[in-house]
DNA sequence: GCAATGAGCGTC
DNA sequence: ACGCTCATTGCT
C-alpha cells in the first residue's frame, strides 16, 4: 500500500533543481496525480544500461503518457528517445527522479506484446532491448499519425479449404485455425503455384476466428504473390503489405493501421516479423531457409525464431515451411513443437515434375569423354522439346559461385577440349574441370598462345544466357537476376535464365527446367551446402508443370540429388539433422560466435561464466573481418608485433547442448554488460546461431 | 595550500 | 556515450 501524496515516487519529490532544469514554470511540473512514475525503455545501445529507468510524469502530460507511447527524456544529461513501458505509483529508485522531458505523442506505438517479444528476442540473442526495438518499431511520421485509421471490417466467414484439400491434414489444420487453436505446422508445400492461395486461406480461417495473422516472406517477389492471393481471398482492404522500400509516410500509415487494429492481416518481408497485429492467431513464414530472413543488424534475429517465439508467447498457430525443409524446422518437429503438414505420396506425384540427373558418378569415372557428348545434348534436347509448348527455366548459380578460368597470358577463356564448355575450378580442387561435361583438363594449354598457366575469372548467369541465346537462335532468351529480377513470364516459348531466388513465375508453369552447375553449389565449403542447394533446386523445380522434365546437372548418387528426384525434402532434412547430431553441429546444438580484435574476444570469453557443457572453438583469425596485414613482420619491433596480434580480428565459436542455449545467451549478455563501459581493447561482436559457420 | 588534468562510476 | 566525481599531481 503506497503512502498517499505526491512525494511517494521514491525520493522523487521535485526539488527546486529539477523544476528549474525542466525549463517550464514550476506549476507545470507537478507530478501526475495518477501513477506519477513512468517506467521508460530508453534508446541507449549500451549493454550495461539495458533496463527500464523511472521518470516522473508531469501532471500536464499525464493523459498522454500512456504505456507504449514515445517520450523524450534526459538521460546522463543528454536528451534521449524512449518508450513508456508502464505507469506506476512509486519507484524503487533510491535517487531523485527526473521528469519526462516531453511526451512525443500519445500513440501507443509499442504494444505490450511487442515490448515483451522484443525483451525475449534481446535475451535470446544476447542483445539489448534498444537494438531490438529499433528493428521492431518504425520511425514516427507525425502527419500520418494525425490521420485516423479506417475502422476494422467484420471477420470473414470460414473459407473453403481449396487446395489445402490436397493435404491429408489440411482441413484439420484449417479447422484448428478457425477455432482459434494454436496448431503449429512444419509445412512441406506441394510443388506448384498454389502456396500463396494456401497462405491466404489460412489467414482467412484465422480471421474467421476473429484473430490476426502475420505473414513473412523472403522477398518482394514472393510478397507480390501473397498480396494478390490475399486480395483474391478476402477482397481489398483486409490486409497490408509491409516492405522496406515504402516511403516513411506510407510505411508508417500501413504499420499504424495494423497497430490500431483496423487491419488484421499483415504480410511483409523480414522486418514485418514484428508487425503489431492485434489478437495474433497465426504466424506464417514462407521458405524459412532463405538467408534473407536473417536480420543483418544486431542482435541478428532470424524471422523463424522470432515468429516461433511470437506464436509460443501468444498461443498462436504457426505455419512455417516452403518447398524445402530446413534442419531447423525439422528440429522443431523433433522437439514436438510443430507437426509435419505435407501432401501424401499421391499428391506429391500428381504435383511434382519429373527430375532426371544429367550426370552420374559411375559414368563420369568410367568415361568422362564418352559421357560428355551425351550430357549437354540431354539438357539441350530436353529444352528444345519443351520449348515447343512453353517457357524453359534455366537456373544458373550467381556470379561469384563459379570460378571460371582463362589463359594466364592472353586472357582467352579456357574451354573444354571435349565439348568446348567453360572450364572452371570447382570446389577445392585446383584442376580445371568442364562446367558442362565434367571432363578434367589436367594438361590444359591455351589454344591461342600455348601458355599452360591459367587464371581465375568470374563468370555467371549472364554469360550462360548469351551462350543459350546462341544455342536457340530463334527463341527469345530472358534473364532474371541481380538488379534485373523478372516477377513473371508469359506462357510463350522462351528460355528464361535466372539465378537462384530470382526465378520468374511462368503463367502456366514452365515446360521444363535445367538446373545447371549443381556441383558448384554443392561444392561450396559450407555446412549448409547440401541443404541450401536442395532448397534452390526445389524452388526452381516447383515452378515446372506437373510431370514435365527437370534436368539437374549434378551427380545422381548425391543425397541432395536423390531427395530432389524423389521430392522428399523432409526425409533429406531428417537425415541431415541426424548427421548434424553426430557432428555436434547446429541446429542439433546451439552455437555463438564471438568476433572482434583478439584482446577483446579473449576478454569477453574470460569475463563470461559459460555453462559447464560449453566448448570454446578457437579463437582463430577471422578471414571475414578484413585483409591480413603484410607478412614482413620480421623487421618489426617485438612490442609492435604483440600490439598487432592483440588487435587482429579473430573469431571464436562457443558450442553448447540445445538445453543450454538460454544459459549461453545469458552468459554472453551479462559479459557484454560488464565489459561495455570500458572499451580499452575495442569491442567484440556476439552473434547467436550465426548463419554461416564455416 | 589548492587549481588543473585524468581515471572511474552512474546514468531514473 | 557523457558528465560528474574524486584522486593525483604539480605549482603558488
Amino acid at each position: 500500500m503506497p503512502p498517499a501524496g505526491n512525494g511517494t515516487a521514491g525520493n522523487g519529490a521535485p526539488g527546486k533543481r529539477s523544476r528549474a532544469r525542466s525549463g517550464g514554470r514550476a506549476r507545470d511540473n507537478a507530478p501526475a496525480q495518477w501513477r506519477p512514475v513512468a517506467r521508460v525503455a530508453v534508446d541507449i545501445p549500451l549493454a550495461h544500461l539495458d533496463r527500464p529507468f523511472d521518470y516522473l510524469v508531469p501532471e500536464r502530460a499525464s493523459a498522454g503518457a500512456v504505456p507504449g507511447c514515445r517520450v523524450r527524456v534526459r538521460f546522463a544529461g543528454q536528451l534521449a528517445d524512449g518508450f513508456v513501458l508502464d505507469r506506476a505509483d512509486r519507484s524503487d529508485h533510491p535517487g531523485r527522479l527526473s521528469y519526462l522531458e516531453r511526451v512525443v505523442s500519445p500513440e501507443p506505438a509499442l504494444t505490450p506484446e511487442i515490448a515483451g517479444l522484443a525483451r525475449a528476442v534481446a535475451d535470446r540473442y544476447a542483445g539489448t532491448l534498444a537494438d531490438v526495438l529499433r528493428l521492431a518499431v518504425p520511425p514516427r511520421h507525425a502527419g500520418t499519425e494525425a490521420k485516423p485509421s479506417p475502422p476494422a471490417a467484420a471477420g470473414p466467414d470460414v473459407p473453403a479449404a481449396g487446395s489445402w484439400a490436397r493435404y491429408p491434414a489440411g482441413e484439420t489444420f484449417l479447422a484448428a485455425l478457425a477455432a482459434g487453436r494454436g496448431a503449429r505446422a512444419a509445412w512441406s508445400a506441394l510443388p506448384g503455384p498454389e502456396w500463396p492461395a494456401e497462405i491466404a486461406v489460412a489467414a482467412a480461417a484465422t480471421a474467421a476466428a476473429g484473430r490476426g495473422t502475420v505473414i513473412v516472406v523472403p522477398d518482394v517477389k514472393d510478397l507480390a504473390r501473397v498480396d494478390a492471393a490475399l486480395t483474391a481471398q478476402l477482397g481489398p482492404g483486409q490486409h497490408v503489405c509491409l516492405t522496406a522500400d515504402l516511403g516513411p509516410a506510407e510505411r508508417y500509415r500501413r504499420w499504424l493501421s495494423v497497430r490500431r487494429g483496423s487491419v488484421r492481416i499483415s504480410a511483409g518481408t523480414r522486418a514485418a516479423m514484428f508487425a503489431p497485429v492485434r489478437d495474433l492467431g497465426l504466424v506464417v513464414l514462407w521458405d524459412d531457409g532463405d538467408d534473407l530472413l536473417a536480420e543483418r543488424r544486431a542482435p541478428y534475429p532470424h524471422a523463424r525464431e522470432v515468429l516461433a517465439l511470437r506464436a509460443h508467447r501468444q498461443g498462436a498457430a504457426a505455419l512455417i515451411g516452403g518447398f524445402a525443409r530446413t534442419t531447423e524446422v525439422t528440429q522443431l518437429v523433433a522437439a514436438g513443437w510443430a507437426r509435419p503438414l505435407a501432401g501424401d505420396r499421391g499428391a506429391v506425384r500428381a504435383a511434382a515434375p519429373r527430375v532426371r540427373p544429367a550426370a552420374d558418378a559411375a559414368e563420369l569415372a568410367r568415361d568422362g569423354a564418352a559421357l560428355s557428348a551425351r550430357l549437354p545434348s540431354l539438357a539441350l534436347r530436353t529444352a528444345r522439346t519443351a520449348l515447343a509448348h512453353g517457357p524453359v527455366l534455366v537456373q544458373v548459380p550467381r556470379r561469384g559461385y563459379l570460378a571460371a578460368i582463362a589463359c594466364g597470358r592472353c586472357r582467352t577463356q579456357a574451354r573444354c577440349a571435349v565439348c568446348a564448355g567453360q572450364l572452371e575450378i570447382a570446389g577445392s580442387r585446383q584442376i580445371p574441370q568442364c562446367r558442362w561435361c565434367g571432363a578434367v583438363a589436367a594438361d590444359w594449354s591455351c589454344p591461342r598462345c600455348g601458355f599452360t598457366e591459367f587464371r581465375a575469372i568470374v563468370t555467371g548467369a549472364a554469360r550462360t544466357a548469351e551462350e543459350l541465346g546462341r544455342a536457340f537462335p530463334s527463341t527469345p532468351v530472358r534473364f532474371s537476376g541481380g538488379q534485373h529480377v523478372i516477377a513473371e513470364v508469359p506462357d510463350d516459348p522462351a528460355v528464361v535464365v535466372a539465378t537462384p531466388g530470382a526465378e520468374p513465375v511462368a503463367a502456366g508453369g514452365y515446360a521444363a527446367a535445367l538446373l545447371l552447375d549443381g556441383w558448384a553449389l554443392l561444392g561450396r565449403p559450407s555446412l549448409r551446402a547440401g541443404e541450401e542447394t536442395l532448397r534452390k533446386w526445389l524452388n526452381a523445380a516447383a515452378l515446372v508443370r506437373p510431370a514435365e522434365s527437370v534436368i539437374v546437372h549434378a551427380d545422381a548418387g548425391l543425397p541432395a540429388v536423390q531427395a530432389l528426384i524423389r521430392w522428399d525434402p523432409a526425409g533429406f532434412a531428417e537425415r541431415e539433422l541426424d548427421e548434424r547430431e553426430q557432428l555436434a553441429f547446429p541446429p542439433a546444438v546451439r552455437m555463438a560466435a564471438v568476433s572482434g580484435p583478439a584482446a577483446a574476444v579473449e576478454e569477453l570469453l574470460g569475463a563470461c561464466g559459460l555453462p559447464a557443457a560449453a566448448e570454446v572453438l578457437g579463437p582463430i583469425p577471422d578471414t571475414e573481418a578484413g585483409p591480413e596485414p603484410g607478412s614482413e613482420a620480421s623487421d618489426a619491433a617485438p612490442a609492435m608485433l604483440i600490439e598487432d596480434v592483440s588487435s587482429l580480428p579473430v573469431r571464436a565459436l562457443i558450442r553448447v547442448p540445445r538445453a543450454e542455449g538460454t544459459a549461453l545467451a545469458k552468459a554472453l549478455q551479462s559479459a557484454q554488460a560488464t565489459r561495455s563501459p570500458r572499451k580499452d581493447h575495442g569491442s567484440a561482436r556476439v552473434q547467436l546461431d550465426p548463419a554461416e559457420l564455416i
